[in-house]
DNA sequence: TATAATACCTAGAACTTCTAGGGGAGAAAT
DNA sequence: ATTTCTCCCCTAGAAGTTCTAGGTATTATA
C-alpha cells in the first residue's frame, strides 16, 4: 500500500502530543487523528510510536491518564496534561523554535 | 563544564551537513564549525555525530572525499557533494519545509 | 452476519546522535 | 626547547526514539 513517505522527525513527537492535549484531554487514538487532520497529513502518527510515546510522557509525570468512554461509545484513555508537562511544553515548544531558526539560517546562507 | 543544551532534532544533520556542502567543498571540522558560526551556536556538531554522519552519506553515494591540505597547513578530508548528494539535499529541504509547516499548525492551533 | 471502524497494546528492529574517550601534527607560548 | 593549545580525524558502545508488524477487543455498519 506504501503511503507517502512521512516521517516525523524524531523528537518532535512529544511536542505534539503535548500541545495537543494543552487543548484539552483527549485519548490516544483520538490524539493521532487530530494531528493528522490538522496537518491534511502532512505528519502521520503510528500507533506503535504513540503509544510507547504516551507511557514514557506518563512515566515522567508530563501526562496522567483515566479509562473513560468515548463520544462513539468505546472505552479509551482519556490523557491530560499536569503541571510538569506544561512547562514540558513550553521548553519545548522554544527549543523547537529555536532549531527552526537556527537551520532557517543555514538554508538562507550562502558561504562567502 | 555543562554547555547549554543545544541537541540537534535527529534528522536534521544530513540536512546541515549537505546544505553546508552546497556552496563549497569543505572538510569535516569545517562543516561543523561553518555550522555553529552561522547558527550562533544555536546548534552544536559534535564530532562523535558527524564524522559517522558523514561516513553514511559517503556510502551512500551523496558526498565523497580527497584528503588535501587546509588554509592552516592541516591535513584534512575534503568533501564534496555528488548529483546525487544534490537531489537529496532538494528532498530533505523540502520535507523540511514541510514538517515546519505541519508542527507550525499543530502549535497554532486552538482545537475547537 | 460479515466487515469496517474504533481503540489499545507490544516486541524487536532500525536508525541517529551522544558520550567519552584516543591520536597526531603544526602553531603559539613559555 | 619544551609545553600547551588548536586543528583535525577517528571509534566503540550507550542511549534514545520511531517504525514494523504484528495482536486483541468491542461497537457500528452494510
Amino acid at each position: 500500500m506504501a503511503r507517502p513517505k512521512t516521517e516525523l522527525l524524531k523528537g518532535t513527537l512529544d511536542l505534539l502530543v503535548l500541545k495537543t492535549l494543552s487543548s484539552g484531554n483527549a485519548h490516544g487514538y483520538g490524539i493521532a487523528r487530530w494531528i493528522e487532520d490538522t496537518t491534511h497529513d502532512a505528519l502521520q502518527i503510528e500507533e506503535g510510536s504513540l503509544y510507547p510515546a504516551l507511557y514514557r510522557m506518563e512515566d515522567r509525570g508530563w501526562i496522567t491518564s483515566e479509562w473513560g468512554i468515548t463520544e462513539k461509545n468505546r472505552r479509551a484513555k482519556f490523557y491530560r496534561l499536569t503541571a510538569r508537562g506544561r512547562k514540558q511544553l513550553e521548553e519545548e515548544t522554544s527549543s523547537w523554535e529555536r532549531i527552526v531558526e537556527a537551520v532557517g539560517l543555514v538554508l538562507e546562507n550562502r558561504r562567502a
